[in-house]
DNA sequence: CCATCTGGTTTCATCGATGAACTATCGGGC
DNA sequence: GCCCGATAGTTCATCGATGAAACCAGATGG
């Protein structure tokens, strides 16, 4: 209609409902009272015109976007996937939009993200960090309105939305224990071990397991990966069945490695979990769908979304309270590979 | 530092720099000239105060907000999730940021992202339709910068990035015939037969090569589905292989389709692709991880993303092109699923 | 009959960065 | 010595929505 569709304001509203721009606020955004008809007549003319509101201008005034960021190490990870999934409907509720931004799970990348350099002004940040870990609570400076996810793994003040990832890696580990298998293994350690992350928390979960159960922890069983995709689970595990003494019990840290898991042991003509079980993290859908059905460790990833930006609308409304620590509820999905 | 970290503003730069807000926008962010010392001040003061700039402000100065939406039926599907991996990996090459919005394949929602309800004001709009389709036209008005992807769908003045749904499913099609397969199905059809859309061109592809082949099209092997999930291709395996005589090969419309009839097959004690030879759509990563690993189309899903990238910048820069609609190349991937 | 209140609307300044136009300084070139 | 052009900065208005406060009925109450 008009030249320009950008160039339709609220006052162009206005004159053609004839009133000012603030009152055409008053009806789109505003609580103040305005008579019925007047409402009509500006909500016709929003209409005609094909309005539609400046975000910029608002969020300068207003200092709000409507818009968060949620960054993560990488959406190909279906579990990563799964979770945008369930924060971006959560963020429907408080009529956000979301950002999304990839850290491919570069420290630099982290840092820039936290430093605000990639961030386009948001009202809030939903993080989960994978190589920034404790010592860095530096960069997390002059972020209020932000919630880390995933991991236990800063000292520094701000929430948390974390899952029990000891506990819930030594009760993966305890079944497979109580099914009978005893050279167990693992897939998804970190060559920094030192640092706390999912990884070393899961692998000391799994490690507590075997130490209860008396059984030997093997160094060679447990093997470290570079990222936690389907392709590392699957060269892992080939490395692990071309051993001497092969395991009949393999834990990986996420479903994705778990599903490359599967795929290499069938390539070998082995099958789960008759040669080896497998047991996953994270249960994500497709785990429903492997063959063998994936049995794996259901993190609450519902809860950490929900919990995540109710969290995060608390500090954007203004809340000061010392920041919390919310833990999960996690259980064990028993399928048939393990 | 200081009490809201908001309030650093080019002013306060400049003043600690000894110059003037004009001088540290020239710095940050225009081509004019400044002398190396002021700027090396400049970033230093940057640095010291925290400074980051106001997106809001420079988004209502310029119209120009760095961000753009990118608009699929679901993140849960992992086509889409590598879809907007792809397209988030070609929009840093931009320095766009990207918002993420679920349509959750609603004919409602769809229209709403179109008429800008739900867009943040956004530099452009990457959309990928599922229920709106050809006579829907004037939902597109007043969007210049717009790309549609997926499926040639509308007659309007738009970017499409296509793909070519008829080849490719003939095509995959035609390699079942050719390893001998008679009785095959299809798996993702739509009830609403007379849309334009994915489902309904693939079909046509399915269909052309049966026909070429001079081989029965029997419409109970031709199974409706609600949505293309998982979910959808196991619950039409099962009732194919409920049939009194169930097909030896079935073509899935998508992959996870694909992956939900292999967990079927398996589930039954039948094997792929011996019983049932199954091939999919996409080449979704997962497709190389399933047991047996997964026959599928590739679509070119990476020029997807190019191309869509692309061409929304052309728009965004101003170009006034005739919109062009631009295919990309596929190919058939062969596994051991059929 | 004046003071007070309340619903409904307007006026005005403002958020922070940037386009446009202008000033100042410094070398040349003739 | 004067003009010109280039370089380095400045000033000022402006983008569009909204907070604050004023304004203006008309109703209510003493």
């Amino acid at each position: 209609m008009t030249k320009r569709s950008q160039s339709v304001t609220m006052a162009d509203v206005g004159a053609r409902a004839g009133v000012t721009a603030r009152t055409v606020s008053n009806v789109l955004s505003s609580n103040a009272p305005v008579k019925p008809e007047t409402r009509e007549r500006v909500l016709r003319a929003v209409d005609e015109l094909g309005y539609r509101m400046n975000n910029s201008a608002r969020g300068l005034r207003t200092g709000r976007t409507g818009t968060i960021a949620l960054a993560i190490p990488n959406i190909g990870i279906e579990y990563f996937a799964e979770l945008a999934r369930l924060i971006m409907d959560e963020a429907a509720r408080h009529d956000w939009a979301v950002v999304l931004q990839q850290t491919g799970a570069r420290r630099r990348t982290e840092i820039d993200i936290l430093s605000g350099a990639r961030r386009e002004h948001t009202d809030g940040l939903i993080f989960q960090p994978h190589a920034l870990g404790p010592g860095d609570e530096r960069y997390l400076a002059g972020n209020d309105r932000l919630v880390i996810l995933g991991d236990r793994i800063f000292n520094g003040p701000v929430d948390h939305v974390v899952m029990k990832n000891v506990e819930s890696a030594r009760t993966a580990t305890e079944y497979l224990i109580d099914r009978g298998r005893r050279r167990i293994a693992a897939i998804g350690a970190s060559s920094q071990e030192h640092v706390v992350s999912a990884a070393s928390l899961r692998l000391r979960g799994y490690q507590e397991a075997l130490r209860a159960a008396g059984l030997e922890i093997a160094s060679e069983r447990v093997m470290v990966v570079d990222e936690w995709f389907m392709a590392d689970g699957a060269a892992a595990m080939n490395r692990l069945l071309d051993q001497p003494h092969p395991p009949d019990a393999v834990f990986c840290f996420n479903d994705s490695m778990a599903i490359g898991a599967l795929h290499a042991i069938a390539s070998r003509g082995q099958r789960a979990p008759d040669d080896v079980a497998v047991i996953g993290f994270d249960n994500i859908p497709a785990a429903q769908y492997t063959n063998p059905s994936l049995t794996t460790v259901e993190p609450g990833t519902a809860q950490v979304a929900k919990y995540a930006v109710d969290a995060l609308a608390a500090r954007v409304s203004g809340s000061h309270e010392p920041p919390r620590e919310i833990f999960t509820a996690y259980s064990l999905v028993v399928r048939r590979s393990a």
